[in-house]
DNA sequence: GTCTATACTAAGATAGAC
DNA sequence: GTCTATCTTAGTATAGAC
């Protein structure tokens, strides 16, 4: 399984990362060709040598972060479906983020209104949801069918299970409420224990 | 209970609306004083009359906003707690959303990134949760006090919940993945009338 | 493939008339 | 309170040398 931004040269690369410290450091408004090549090694024009405009290059950016958040999501199929589950959820929701973490969900959070009008953008942050909610639904599918979880539509599970993450995770980032996210994460924990569990 | 955005006289009102009519037709990183005079009926320069700065306006309309967003949380408090959980429910995430409320959440989405780094932001964007996770709070400890609910943490109950609804509305507004927020919310009511309900 | 230099455009913001 | 006109800065993008 090849990703695409393995196809990236050095220098694309070096630009891609010089993107993600601008806008992690800058904040998408101030986010400009000069100001990404203020972050990188190369003049303003290296950059329009490999990119024809600004918008291509965010598109790559986009990809190329989306790649590397996939990269992120460890799919270590145990044999105990709720502890997947729990692990699945431990990932995406860490009690610590690190700063590497936070600075990749950051960089989705600040891209995703792009996803507001713009099909192309809209398509990847599609793609990230239907990857994680597959994910989740085949480890409900597993627990229901080895009897381990109550007889729920694996599919609704999922999604409620994927929503709530998004949400505790979406509100970690943008919010003060530090005590939410242990609360939600708790919260579901308890739900998968009881609700699901049979 | 009076709003900020009342004492606002009428052209900074048409001013509020010509910015949220801008946000929505051109996105954020086209947001300029020149494109808000556009949707406006008066010359760049009477903006600055009103604002010191874009940055000054900006925060202006995102109070104006979390104002007109928190209106539409219809507080109806009624006697049966599970039909006052589902009834926020289907009021934050209404099976036909209307353009105007999906209006207001995509402005929401738009400015939330500034929520990242911004803690004049990050403070609006609290007290929004704040306020719903509160309703939902007290919404479930009625029902855990009528025995109607069981003994579950009201708190961590509507952290779940409101991290559910986050999630959903942010997914129903940055994908085309349209089942899933049907499947979600079936699954969140699903969740309070066998896991919640005694 | 990377640089310097520059054309062009649009932005934020102010001055001053009415 | 609203206008026209303007200053200044910064952006996107290109041309052409090395």
């Amino acid at each position: 399984m090849t990703k695409e931004s393995d196809a990236l040269c050095a220098t694309e690369k070096e630009i891609m990362h010089a993107t993600h410290r601008a806008l992690v450091n800058s904040g998408y408004a101030a986010l400009s060709i000069s100001r990404i090549a203020d972050e990188l090694d190369k003049a303003k024009s290296t950059i329009y040598h490999y990119y024809d405009s600004k918008d291509a290059l965010l598109l790559q950016f986009l990809r190329f972060t989306v790649d590397r958040f996939e990269a992120t999501i460890n799919t270590s199929i145990g044999d105990d479906p709720k502890e997947d589950l729990n692990h699945i959820i431990r990932t995406l929701l860490p009690s610590q983020l690190t700063e590497e973490k936070r600075q990749l969900y950051c960089v989705l959070v600040t891209l995703s209104p792009q996803a507001l009008e713009r099909a192309i953008f809209r398509e990847q942050f599609t793609e990230i949801d239907t990857r994680l909610a597959t994910i989740i639904e085949k480890t409900v599918r597993r627990g229901v069918e080895a009897d381990v979880f109550r007889d729920v539509d694996p599919t609704h599970a999922a999604e409620h299970i994927l929503a709530t993450i998004k949400g505790t995770m979406y509100g970690r980032l943008t919010t003060n409420r530090e005590a939410a996210t242990a609360a939600a994460k708790a919260s579901l924990f308890s739900y998968i224990d009881s609700h699901l569990v049979s």
